[in-house]
DNA sequence: CAGTCGCAAATTTGATCATATTCTAGGGTC
DNA sequence: GACCCTAGAATATGATCAAATTTGCGACTG
């Protein structure tokens, strides 16, 4: 296992090659997570194959994956769509990041090296930038791995698994709600975590993940619930 | 567009003849869940076209998903195995399926109809049938469908998920530990469980599912942890 | 006479298989 | 002991079959 002193490398093409059912799942989540494909939209094969230039099998691989992660919905007949969100899932997943942010959170924050904190204010800064020109995908992208280089920090796999699965079911909804309201009015307590993060302080550095996520969640929420629907 | 008021079906020959890549995934599931498959046992490909006598892309269909949800571990290098559990693995689970358990069994509480008691109550009887006879393959299978029930009940998909998800990777362990335990003294809440759902208590209800989940999880903890390791 | 409902053909899409290619691992040789 | 060679397994492609949705045509009804 530990036996890596020098490795054989007979050909220096590329050491590290993903296989394309990787990527074409990397690739598709991203557009899924960052809402380049709108909830109830259809997901095909073929669409994909000819979309992403790719072969057959490798799409119906990361389908089957993303299926399995919660971030596309088999609809009975061989139908599927990216899934819309109702009041009742909102519920849900709002009560499985209460534990699952205010744990990773603390459990972050216990383990913070510099090297994670100047990563994590980085992302920050990049996302402030996002918002103040009103870069809504930018702002997506930044928001997200911001939080998921606290689930890497947080050195737990199963949860941070978990809480990633939620990420990819609230994601396109969330930037469904964004498009709706705009950039201006997000809240952003990235500000109160960092600072208690620095302080070490693992029980704030929870109140603060969970109370950012809520904030998002509840917009989430007030957007998508039929309270005032027009169409 | 919103036309799909009525689906008109005009042949029940079969009523619903479910893919292959699905029936494929549904018997290396409980292969896995029940512990057929040993944790740390490698899961091949072809091995599973042979021994399931079906067509290799959907036994690849069928591991993916697998991988998807935890219960298989991809191992860099195109090797499939079950995973082992780690001291820190079971921490995990046992976080969340503390509020995981508290919250599915709280709702399911409140939903309960005379028929779900009814279904839960012969689930019970014959896991304690299963155990008096020492037959521990039957136990696993009772104990898992007594639980997916109540999940079912709840009527809360997003968590329910991440519960089978749960059960899937903690599943062989569990195996592992009854074969090590026996079925002698293998806890028993789901007496207090059912009493609580009869009087519609759902904290009750709630606190039963926990106890019972800890106590399993401890005899997990406790068998698998290298306190005292002899192989 | 026009509009609508229903049946059926056609197209689109998903599922499966056989096969070629590539990569990893293990054993043999220098 | 290190390097190469072979074998086996996984990855990826394209073709083919089956199913379902859509659409078009015709008949019936208001």
């Amino acid at each position: 296992m530990d036996g890596n002193a020098q490795k054989v490398i007979g050909k220096e093409t590329g050491s590290a090659r993903p296989p394309a059912h990787e990527l074409i799942y990397r690739k598709l989540r991203e557009q899924i997570l960052f809402g380049e494909i709108a909830p109830g939209q259809p997901v095909t094969i073929q669409g994909l194959t000819e979309r992403l230039e790719a072969g057959m099998t490798p799409v119906r691989e990361a389908i089957r994956r993303l299926i399995a992660e919660g971030a596309l919905d088999f609809q009975g007949n061989r139908r599927v769509i990216v899934p819309l969100l109702t009041a009742e899932n909102i519920a849900e997943i709002i009560y499985a990041r209460q534990w699952l942010e205010s744990d990773l959170g603390a459990r972050a924050t216990q383990r913070a090296t510099p090297a994670d904190l100047a990563d994590l204010t980085r992302l920050d800064a990049a996302l402030d930038q996002a918002i103040s020109r009103g870069d809504l995908q930018a702002y997506l992208e930044y928001n997200y791995r911001f939080h998921a280089r606290i689930y890497q920090m947080a050195d737990a796999p199963i949860l941070a698994s978990m809480a990633e699965g939620l990420w990819l079911r609230f994601g396109p909804s969330l930037r469904v709600v964004c498009g709706r309201l705009g950039t201006q009015n997000l809240p952003d307590l990235h500000k109160d975590l960092l600072a208690a993060m620095r302080a070490g302080d693992a029980e704030a550095a929870a109140r603060a993940c969970q109370q950012d996520m809520l904030q998002g969640m509840e917009q989430v929420r007030g957007v998508l619930t039929p309270n005032a629907v027009s169409d």
